[in-house]
DNA sequence: AAACGCCGCAACCGCCGAGGT
DNA sequence: AACCTCGGCGGTTGCGGCGTT
């Protein structure tokens, strides 16, 4: 069956509207409604097809359309929204007042894409993945510094007591002696030309996370690297005076981490076809038993409230600190305020 | 100052589902 | 059931602004 073109495209303008066909739109809109899309170019008196004038008037000229930098809440909520709707802009859109489904698009895949990829997770799955992370920033940060003390502020100290991490971590601390490598110069350069390293530290491909990994760094020590890097980012918020704790990973990151894109953009998902069709795996504690709806509801106990952290950077506006401020959503819990029930209908 | 490349965003395109005939 | 229209959605494109060389 063909389909009809929405509008005569003959003599009809593209591109960019000017102020003037702006002014006709408004005006026409406030007088008439917006009623039919198709006819209303004609109507109006404009040389557009119905659906530039409808998009025009949907994403632009609304007047409550809120315009400007996106704040620190309405990034959070657009990452929870997106970890567990995927790529249905125009529901996450009615969750944020005053966004359109465009503005969040642009937003997602010119800001919050590129950051999560800097910090080694996956944007479409919100998981961590190896082959996504630059090692290079985040063991800059570290062996610049001699001290075993700084490994230990970048994995935690939690993170040092496992036997398998700390070896890692004394690994690449030795390795820096034995090669004089150059640290603060990037760790990625330095594979190039340093054959030694190469061997440890071999340039990650796609699917190579569940893969069996060179000599020196089991699966499992990676890992728990990747873990080091997302926890490391959130202890530095706790520095800053937020309690949390630590010690309980319960996160949606987790239980959404192993879902299909399929399931995952499923229009109307609801927490049973979520649970039924996860196929997660947990990426860190094995042992552990997850429940979707454990996650979903948070005890009024509950340490961390999901709004608890913003308040620390909410003044603040640099990349850093949102992307510091960032990989806590990743261990976000749901407040009862939360209305995910509503969300997932 | 000019050339070039990158980035962000507005707008377009093609497809889909709902609803009417 | 088949066909058609319409609104809506998500992916993609292309232009303009800006920074760098």
């Amino acid at each position: 069956m063909g389909r009809a073109p929405c509008c005569d495209k003959d003599g009809l303008k593209k591109g960019p509207w000017t102020p003037e066909e702006d002014l006709i739109l408004v005006n026409f809109i406030q007088l008439h409604g917006p009623g039919n899309w198709r006819t209303l170019p004609k109507n109006a008196g404009l040389q557009r097809c119905g659906k530039s004038c409808r998009l025009r008037w949907t994403n632009y000229l609304r007047p409550d359309i809120k315009r400007g930098r996106f704040s620190f809440e309405e990034e959070e909520t657009i990452i929870q929204l997106h970890s567990i709707l995927g790529n249905k802009w125009s529901a996450i859109a009615a969750r944020l007042p005053g966004r359109t489904d465009n503005e969040i698009k642009n937003y997602w895949n010119t800001h919050i894409r590129k950051r999560l990829l800097r910090m080694g997770i996956d944007p479409v799955t919100h998981a961590p993945r190896l082959d996504l992370l630059d090692l290079s920033s985040i063991l800059n940060s570290s062996l610049c510094n001699q001290s075993i003390l700084h490994m230990s502020s970048l994995l935690g100290t939690q993170a040092l007591m496992n036997p398998e991490l700390l070896k890692l971590a004394t690994t690449i601390l030795s390795l820096k002696q034995e090669i004089q490598v150059p640290f603060p110069k990037d760790l990625q350069d330095n594979q190039l030309f340093n054959p030694a390293l190469q061997n440890q530290v071999q340039p990650l491909q796609p699917n190579q996370y569940q893969a069996p990994l060179q000599e020196g760094f089991s699966s499992e020590m990676i890992n728990q690297l990747m873990q080091a890097n997302v926890e490391g980012f959130y202890r530095k918020e706790v520095a800053l005076g937020d309690s949390q704790d630590n010690s309980t990973p319960t996160s949606l990151r987790e239980n959404l981490a192993g879902q299909p894109k399929d399931t995952y953009c499923s229009s109307n998902p609801t927490v049973a076809d979520i649970q039924e069709n996860s196929n997660f795996q947990p990426p860190f504690n094995s042992n552990q038993n997850f429940n979707f709806e454990s996650v979903v509801s948070t005890p009024t106990s509950s340490p961390t409230p999901l709004n608890s952290s913003s308040s620390t950077f909410i003044n603040s506006s640099t990349e850093d600190e949102r992307e510091s401020y960032c990989s806590n959503l990743f261990k976000f819990e749901i407040p009862e305020s939360f209305d995910i029930d509503g969300l997932l209908m």
